[in-house]
DNA sequence: ATTATATATTGCAATATTACGATGATAAAC
DNA sequence: GTTTATCATCGTAATATTGCAATATATAAT
């Protein structure tokens, strides 16, 4: 096969485990580490920042978005990506309640 | 290429990558939880309440262990996983301070 | 209008992940 | 010793991810 079956699943396990595959990848943490110590955050600084080509810059920012986490407005020429901060929170409540639920019950 | 360019990052980076990634499967959140809901849990409960093979779960089991999340210990022809709580905290501390980090600078 | 700059999209190659059948290893039960 | 039960490993097919060159798009500057 090859795909994952997710049908089989909780919504709330997939949605999680989504979650944590957008984090899944070194640039991906270092770009949304990047946008939080800017004002804002054009894609030309990321490719200078974290050394991978423009393009595979732009499909990281897009998997970061497909989840809601980030939102890009154009400003000019520029694009200025800006952390989704109720999507960001709300992600960081769904981690703690996993770590906080397996936990408490752990053998 | 296909891999990722994991030297061009800090370890904290790809350390933080490398769990997102043990979590980012449903059938592996799946079965953290059912762990954690058991005094111990052997592989063909997995198999029968997951509904995966027998060696997939073995698979999935194997990524869970990679990262010392999990340790097994055999009684008798049953192999008893148990969540390592010490690692378990440790990671659900660093995915607490990125997140924190990280909301904190946000623009 | 033309050129330069910034980002997105397309197409493709390399590699990784997911899943399972078949087989192997180990220990209990008989 | 043979059978049964439990788990791991191997081999392999299907699919997903990663990365980049080439190209497209869109705005700014000239």
């Amino acid at each position: 096969m090859g795909a994952s079956k997710t049908h089989i699943f909780t919504i709330s396990q997939n949605e999680l485990a989504q979650a944590a595959k957008v984090l899944a990848h070194p640039a991906r943490i270092s770009i949304l580490q990047y946008i939080s110590r800017q004002e804002n955050c054009i894609c030309t600084d990321l490719v200078d920042v974290i050394g991978l080509a423009q393009p595979t810059i732009s499909q990281h920012l897009n998997e970061i978005k497909k989840i809601g986490l980030l939102h890009g407005t154009f400003e000019g020429k520029n694009l200025c990506y800006c952390i989704n901060r109720e999507k960001w929170v709300a992600l960081q409540q769904a981690f703690h309640l996993f770590f906080t639920n397996v936990n408490q019950n752990c053998c």
